[in-house]
DNA sequence: TCTGGGGTCCTAGGACCC
DNA sequence: TCTGGGGTCCTAGGACCC
């Protein structure tokens, strides 16, 4: 009988904060930006959730509910480095361990009895073992499938083990919600409602037939899940494999929205460089560009374009980015958020002719050295002339008011 | 009270090919 | 000339997750 636990650290900013400044434990504490920034909520403390307060949240509604709280911004180096203290401790129970984001993960405990006893008393063995290596706390579900553990380990929170013994996996998953279900967000749960679902036992007593008309095919793998079936390839695919990504983007969203064409291109370019940047540091080449606007009205546009070569420089990414801008935005029209990303990975950017490859090659090599120069001394001391194989000598881009990520170095 | 940023996966139509 | 059917790629949009 297969063993699946899934580990979720508890409010895991905001408690990775508190080791950094202990005078915020016991506190409200908001994790993602300033009470008075434009953004959400990364994680609130579970002092501040008693005023409703929750991720996802505007940080304005979150300050409106909760006015004492301490609004922090996030520090994305603190966590990865602890989700690699977490991933540490997790290996020393198994090494089929999956991070399923910097916060959590699925392990394969199958056949560890000998070493660590029967699952609850593993369990408590992690999670003590977790507390003492981190400082960190976390809740475990157990379970025969992956989908279930993690249910079950978010009905054990906070700070709690909960193990859905092997056969009574839809007796657990009855009376819950149907929005427990993992996939099943706002918009399902609305319209399950609207068919009278509710909970997920009324999910499992359905026809399949009716479900299939109403939903589709999702509505099948749906009924599958509630009663605690966990099909398909995640469930049988090996834990611990490491997939490179499948797309790299990167968007910003302005402290005030605008207009200007020339804040909003080099704004574009600063986001391509970036993109263009970690493509090189994964060893391939992008062959589709993506481009993502965002109103002032909310209203959102995507444009793509699949290039005959792939690529991962700078000037190609910011061409091409540059180029789906300006069919797409409606001039005059206020920006809210503009984003770029790239897909459609290859291993090497393919044929072209010998003169075109020689200048290719030149331009690859000093974007290399010029990652290492922006490693060493910061992204802005170095910035590209032209020259280096293309139109892009006007691209070196003044700061806009406002962006961040730029600090200037004093030289 | 206005709504981040990084992703994944799915759907659906049209093009194109066999 | 009442005109299939499947597979794959490309593009746009959307649900969902942390």
């Amino acid at each position: 009988m297969k063993i699946v636990f899934h580990v979720d650290m508890d409010a895991f900013f905001v408690s990775v904060e508190e080791i950094f400044d202990p005078s915020l434990k016991g506190k409200a504490v908001v994790v993602g930006g300033q009470r008075n920034e434009r953004g959400v909520v990364s994680a609130a403390s579970y002092e501040a959730r008693k005023f409703g307060v929750h991720s996802a949240l505007p940080l304005r509604t979150a300050a409106a509910l909760c006015p004492h709280a301490i609004f922090l911004d996030g520090h994305p180096e603190r966590y990865r480095e602890y989700s690699h203290k977490v991933h540490r401790v997790l290996m020393e129970f198994s090494p089929l361990v999956e991070m399923a984001s910097v916060d959590e993960a699925y392990l394969d405990l199958t056949g560890t009895e000998r070493l660590f006893g029967p699952p609850l008393r593993a369990a408590h063995l992690l999670h003590e073992r977790m507390k003492q290596a981190t400082g960190l706390n976390c809740s475990v579900g157990i379970a025969t499938s992956r989908m279930v553990a993690k249910v079950s380990s978010d009905q054990a929170k906070p700070n709690g083990i909960l193990w859905v013994q092997p056969g009574l996996e839809a007796a657990f998953l009855a009376p819950l919600d149907v929005r427990r279900i993992p996939g099943v967000g706002k918009v399902t749960e609305e319209r399950l409602h609207q068919l009278g679902i509710r909970k997920v036992g009324d999910l499992a007593a359905l026809e399949e037939g009716f479900l299939r008309r109403k939903l589709g095919e999702w509505g099948l793998a749906l009924a599958g899940k509630a009663r605690g079936w966990d099909a398909g390839a995640w469930f049988d695919k090996p834990m611990g494999g490491e997939d490179e990504p499948k797309s790299i983007s990167h968007e910003h969203t302005f402290g005030e929205d605008t207009a200007d064409q020339t804040a909003l291109e080099s704004t574009l370019a600063r986001l391509a460089e970036k993109v263009a940047r970690r493509v090189r540091e994964q060893s391939v080449h992008a062959r589709t560009v993506h481009l993502k606007l965002r109103y002032e009205d909310f209203t959102t546009l995507t444009r793509s374009h699949t290039l005959s070569r792939a690529t991962q420089l700078d000037h190609e990414l910011i061409g091409e980015s540059r180029e789906l801008f300006r069919k797409a935005w409606r001039k005059g029209a206020k920006v809210r958020l503009i984003g770029m990303g790239v897909s459609g990975f290859e291993a090497t950017e393919g044929q072209m002719g010998l003169l075109d490859a020689e200048a290719h090659e030149r331009a690859r090599k000093a974007l290399l050295v010029v990652d290492r120069l922006r490693d060493k001394y910061g992204e802005s001391t170095v910035k590209l002339a032209g020259g280096l194989g293309g139109d892009h000598a006007e691209r070196v881009h003044e700061n806009p008011v406002g962006l961040p990520g730029k600090r200037v170095k004093k030289t």
